[in-house]
DNA sequence: AAGAATTGGTTCAACTTTCAACTAGATGAC
DNA sequence: GTCATCTAGTTGAAAGTTGAACCAATTCTT
């Protein structure tokens, strides 16, 4: 830890509300998509994780590269990924090239799948969120949140390296 | 459903913007924070529970109670309640107005440890999220999650009078 | 070319969360 | 008052998640 000159203790109104509400409004917009997507047997993360395979060439990636962009762990995407493969949606095809990895495949239910779920999951996200924002409050929070994922990023990559 | 006339389908990049950088700051940022209270054996969630628990006259709330303005479920509550309970944070009190209910009641220990945890979390939230925040921003994001949270709160009333 | 260290991915065990069932007390209708 | 209904909270089983340990293949060092 860096010695810090006494920082002020705690938040200000102002502070506090920033927080609070962005937190509580999160964790309700969160749910409330999550339940949405109950009526096609997904999850935020599983949809998250079907959307990104689907975009891929081939609708096929490395399962760690795929762990890595749908913001999974391995294990995670692992367990997620037999599950998903007894419903039918996803295999997993061996690497030849390096042949301690192996591709998440998606296949064509799994494709018909998602092709269903996404129009209601962006209805959704509309009625839950973008259609409360005017095209300014987007274009802030846009700004906002990459700047803080910047930032979030770096700070990573620093307490990772100085470990 | 409200019959709507053929809405437009997919997000044009500035909602398309507006949303992934805010869900993937969000993720990041959630798990930063939990990481951050590793330290202090405490959640995000339990911390929240605790919190609340730490502002309630006499430092006692019915179960219910709590999970209202903690956010877990019932069920949730009351399984983490026995983990506290084993560490010693809080404790049971059964309620004899109605002999159903009972109270959730911090111990001394309890207070100690989140007294304890605030400072560091405090400094926590200001280290991944307020630092980087303007005070306009500040003021931006309050009032932009405060309307999303009462349209979410209307829209949950909405669909569960007309389930 | 032979170890040593790293990486890709899975698996196991511990823990957490959810969902539905359940107990028991409170409320309401008649 | 009694039967039905509702509410507070707990429980147990199933499902999900995590993190460490693990195997096997690759790469790095010398």
């Amino acid at each position: 830890m860096a010695t810090k000159t006494a920082a002020p203790k705690w938040l200000n109104p102002r502070e506090m509300k920033a927080w609070r509400s962005y937190i509580i409004a999160s964790r309700r917009l969160l749910e409330a998509l999550d339940v949405d997507l109950e009526g096609h047997d997904l999850s935020m993360a599983d949809y998250e994780v079907l959307a990104q395979l689907s975009d891929a060439p081939g609708r096929r990636l490395r399962m760690s590269e795929l762990a890595e962009i749908a913001m999974v762990s391995k294990s995670r995407l692992s367990h997620r990924m037999t599950v998903m493969e007894r419903a039918g949606w996803v295999r997993r095809e061996m690497c030849t090239e390096d042949r301690r990895g192996s591709f998440a495949v998606m296949t064509d239910a799994g494709w018909k799948a998602i092709v269903k779920a996404a129009p209601s999951h962006v209805e959704s996200v509309r009625a839950r969120y973008l259609d409360h924002l005017s095209v300014k409050d987007q274009e802030d929070l846009a700004r906002i949140f990459d700047r803080l994922q910047t930032e979030l990023r770096s700070q990573f990559l620093d307490e990772s390296s100085s470990k």
